[in-house]
Parts: C-alpha cells; sequence; structure tokens
DNA sequence: TTTCTTTCTTCACATCAATCGAATAAGATT
DNA sequence: AATCTTATTCGATTGATGTGAAGAAAGAAA
C-alpha cells in the first residue's frame, strides 16, 4: 500500500536500469532493488525478467508500470485539489526545446523560484516531437515547444514568445540581395529535423530560391561564427543570433513578409498542472531578451 | 505517500466516526487520530472540523474522501491486473438483499471459501435501492440484487436464482379460488416498499383483485405463521416458504401464467471485481435450495 | 574459454515511521 | 454541572525501509 515502490518502479521503467534510477530517485541501488523484490512479492507477479542484466520488465512489468502511472497521477490530482489554485507547490518535470533552454530557461527559473518557492522542476531537454511523445507518456508534466500544427488537441498551450525570423548575412554581402546570396554563398541551415528547422525549410520554400549550397549546423554559435567568417548566410531566430556578436553580423527582416517562430509552453489536459500552466506561462513574461538580459 | 491514511480516510467518512471506523479497519482509535492527523498535514488542508464530536468532514475532506477513493480504486486495478483472471483474491465488500441473505449467503460462503481461499468478503445487507446506491458509490464491491428495470446500464448483472412466486394459503383454504380469498380473508403483503413488494403488488395489480383487507409484515416466518394459523393468504417467492412449515401450508401456483422474482449479481462496469464477477455467480449455482439445506 | 567490468542481489545493521495503551482533553448528553 | 462518549496526546514498542559492504550473475573484452 505504499506509493512510493510504484514511483519508483515508473522511474525504472523509464530509465531501464536499476542503477540510474537508484541514481535519480536519490537512493541506494539496493534500496530500489529491494523495492522491486517486494513489489513483486506483494503482487504476486514477475515483473522484471532477471536473465538479462538491466533486468527487463516483462510484458505484465509493463502493464503494471504504465497503470502505476495512473495511480500516481490519481494521487497527484488529490493533493492538487487539497492546494489553492493561485500557488504551485511539489515535484515537477519540465522540457525544453534546446534553443529555449538556453535563453528561456534562466528566467524562468528564477522567477518561478521567487513566485512558487515549494514548486520544484527538473528539467530536461528535447525535440518537439520528443517533448510532447513524452508529455502524453507522463513522464514530463509540462514542456516548452515549437508551437504549431505539430502540437495535438489534447494538449493546452499557452503562448511563451513570439520571435521573428531573420536573414543573417555576413558584413561582406551587407548590400547583396537575397537572390544574390543564394547563388554565391552557402546557405547555413540550423537543425533541419527540429521544429525551427522545417519552419526554415518552408520559408526556403515559400521563396522558391534553391540555396546553391547548403550546410547544416546544429548549434546557434556555429551558424554565427560562419556566417561572420563569410562562409555563407542562415536563417534564425533573432532573439538567438543576438546572442552571438551582433555587430558583426547582419540581420535582415524576412521578406516579402515577416516570419514568427513561436515557442509555447504545452500541457496534457487534465494532466496535474493543467490548473496552473497558464501561470507557468506568466514565468515567461517579459519574453527571451529581458529573462536572460537580466 | 501511504495509501492506508487515504483508505482509512474513506472509511471514516463512509462510517462518521474515528471510534467505529478504528474497530471496522482493526485498528487504535489513537493510530486512526494520527492517520488523519498525518495526512492533513501532509495535504496541507484541514480535512475535518474538529468543532463536532464526531469531527465532521469539512467540503474539502469531503471531496478528498471522494478521490481517494478513485486513487484506491485505481490501485486496486493494479493489483488486478497481476492475478490470473480464474482467480480472486483480496478483500471485498458484497451486499445482499435480506431474503437471500437467509438463503444464498450460507451456500455461496461455502463454496467461494473453497474455491477461492484468498479472497475475503465483509458482508453487508441492505434493500435493492439502498445497495445499487452503495456500488455506485463504491462503498460495495459487488451486492446481490432484485434485478428487473431498477438495476442500471452501468451495471453489469449475473442471474443467481429465479424464484417462482406462489400463493401460500392457509389450511382451511385449500379448496378456495384466490377471488374466495380475496373476499373472505387478508392479505398478507409481505414488505411493500422493496424489491420484491413491488413485484406482489404488481401482480395484485394484475389480478385486478382488490383484496378486502391487508396486513404489512416485514418478515418471511412472521408471514408464515399468519398464514398457518388461518389469519390470511399472501404471495411469495417459494423457496422462502418452503423453509417454514410446508406442511401445513398450501402452495399454489401464480395464475394465469407463473411469476418469478430474479435475484442478480450487480457489479459497476470497469470496478475491481468486474471481471471476477462471473466467477463469482457460479458460487450461487445450485440456487437456494441446494445452498441452504446442504 | 577466461577474465574483467558492470549491474543487481543479499545480508547485517541503523533509522525512521506507525501503532499501541494509557492518560488527558474536549464535545455531547442528561 | 455532572457524566458520557469520543478524540487527542504522549512515551514505549514494533515493524518497515534504507544504507553500505560483500557476494553473485550477466555481458563485454581478451
Amino acid at each position: 500500500m505504499n506509493l512510493n515502490t510504484l514511483r519508483t518502479l515508473t522511474v525504472v521503467a523509464e530509465i531501464g536500469s536499476f542503477v540510474d534510477a537508484a541514481q535519480r530517485l536519490n537512493m541506494t541501488l539496493s534500496a530500489v532493488s529491494m523495492q522491486m523484490k517486494t513489489l513483486e512479492t506483494l503482487l504476486d507477479a514477475d515483473l522484471f525478467d532477471r536473465g538479462f542484466r538491466p533486468p527487463q520488465l516483462t510484458p505484465l512489468g509493463r502493464r503494471v508500470a504504465r497503470h502505476a502511472r495512473t495511480v500516481l497521477g490519481a494521487y497527484d490530482d488529490l493533493v492538487g485539489l487539497c492546494q489553492s489554485p493561485d500557488t504551485i507547490k511539489g515535484d515537477f518535470r519540465i522540457g525544453f526545446v534546446p534553443t529555449s533552454s538556453v535563453r528561456l530557461l534562466p528566467g524562468f527559473l528564477v522567477r518561478v523560484r521567487a513566485r512558487f518557492p515549494d514548486a520544484h522542476f527538473r528539467i530536461e531537454t528535447g525535440l518537439s516531437d520528443d517533448l510532447l511523445a513524452r508529455l502524453r507518456a507522463g513522464t514530463l508534466d509540462i514542456a516548452v515547444v515549437t508551437g504549431g500544427d505539430d502540437v495535438p488537441r489534447t494538449m493546452r498551450t499557452y503562448p511563451v514568445s513570439h520571435e521573428a525570423l531573420v536573414f543573417c548575412l555576413p558584413p561582406h554581402a551587407a548590400d547583396w540581395s537575397i537572390e544574390d546570396c543564394m547563388a554565391r554563398i552557402s546557405f547555413i541551415h540550423f537543425m533541419p529535423h527540429t521544429g525551427i528547422g522545417r519552419l526554415i525549410a518552408q520559408q526556403l520554400d515559400r521563396m522558391a530560391a534553391t540555396p546553391g549550397d547548403v550546410i547544416v549546423l546544429d548549434r546557434v554559435d556555429a551558424v554565427a561564427e560562419c556566417v561572420r567568417a563569410g562562409v555563407g548566410f542562415s536563417i534564425l531566430p533573432e532573439p538567438d543570433i543576438r546572442r552571438f556578436a551582433t555587430d558583426s553580423i547582419i540581420l535582415r527582416p524576412m521578406t516579402p513578409e515577416p516570419v514568427t517562430r513561436d515557442l509555447v509552453l504545452a500541457c496534457v489536459a487534465g494532466s496535474r498542472l493543467d490548473a496552473h500552466a497558464g501561470l507557468l506561462a506568466e514565468a515567461f513574461a517579459g519574453g527571451i531578451g529581458e529573462a536572460t538580459d537580466a
């Protein structure tokens, strides 16, 4: 009748190893092992196949672990019943898409700590799709993801930031048209397989301009250095590129009209942070610049 | 994170007193008190109003208690996941309508103990409507009730017994017609406000025969004695009346066609005994006679 | 295969939380 | 007010749960 064993089970199921689960839960390996053994005796069921060294969940074990999440969720809801609706308290897990983790995270943490001292967040990063899947699986309570069509209807979203995409040109191309750039230098494509990458690809399509040469990079700082060095030009969210040597990189708004990338705070409807997600979204207030520059 | 406190809370909420809840839970009053205090500190909420001597649940406390039942239900489901589908294990609460508790209960208990030694049942009695309400509220896992239209769709039912209603006439009326009886002696109406009582009233209606005089009784043995003494005649389920002095009471089938009263085992769909209700219904096999006479 | 590393299990021991019984306090009841 | 019933509090005991070290077992490397 103790939920700790269930919580441990879910963590073990998620992580796939007793040692790592123990570390995450701040307890010893032996405690985890004991708990799982206790649980198996209590339920009179084989949850793990110990023929493998990280013991593998049996099919039954997987079902139990999934159901354990429901039980824990129901329990968390009960705890939530007793909390005043304008405060947040407890341990939560929040996910960030990589670029947002650099820019939005610090300000978010500062504000949240000030406003909700009894709330603690474990921060995890991942691509939008990954984070959404983890929200659905219940291994994440809330996440900052790239907004758009990809976010399913079952999730509630709250706008967190609204960022203009801009062309980033090297100094020597200051007077060039975008067509000139396409023809004469490389296009540096940032993370094409991600939410923001798809947005960039979409813009290239829209301009019906095929770059002569494409370089793919997965770090904003690398893109910035390459642009500055004159290797090529790029498209990035303005706040991201502004963090790097703005003076030596030419920023130019998207043509014919501005394009924005939206970051939203997503939360499964009815999940335990559902009622508080709006409050948390406010902790991003002021946008990126203020949050990081403060 | 311990479910025992939640279970205690639900029992306290149901019973309305710490002492009685403690007795039901086989623990001391102080333990119950401590648990409730612990729970209140943990949730940081006032669950009870201690201005009254059996402490009264606050509105929040009531909500928490209701939600606690959900949590416990989810937990029970999890336990159920691990049990083989053809065995039953654990503590359950079963309700019986009064007459069935006399006749069906012993046989049921004997068979269930033999077949499912790890299942334990707390037996409670009540009228059909009461039992159905308690099933819905989750304070009962399963119940034997009078079948018919009253059983809502959300409940699954399994036939348990099928009993003919019969006229019970005193010896001196052995040759009388029912019309004669109506005119000359009292009709003894058994428990008119219950499931079976409504069925009896329905039969009187159908026969379009208004008895001259009606005596209401709520015990089968009292009905039997009155009939035997020649006070009046009655309608009862055959197995019930057979338990009393059959030789000195004339039984006659209902006219124009036989009428039956069905007892069903009812269970909320999706509740923790849902999957096993069919098996339990089998424990009533053989019907009343066999069960009690064995 | 043999050896080594990693990971889990087991054990004795320490620690903490839950329960009990008795004494006390506080609403109900008369 | 006196008394009854019921809940709270307190110290002592018990049981459950966690720790760390030693042992076993699976997987990787030689």
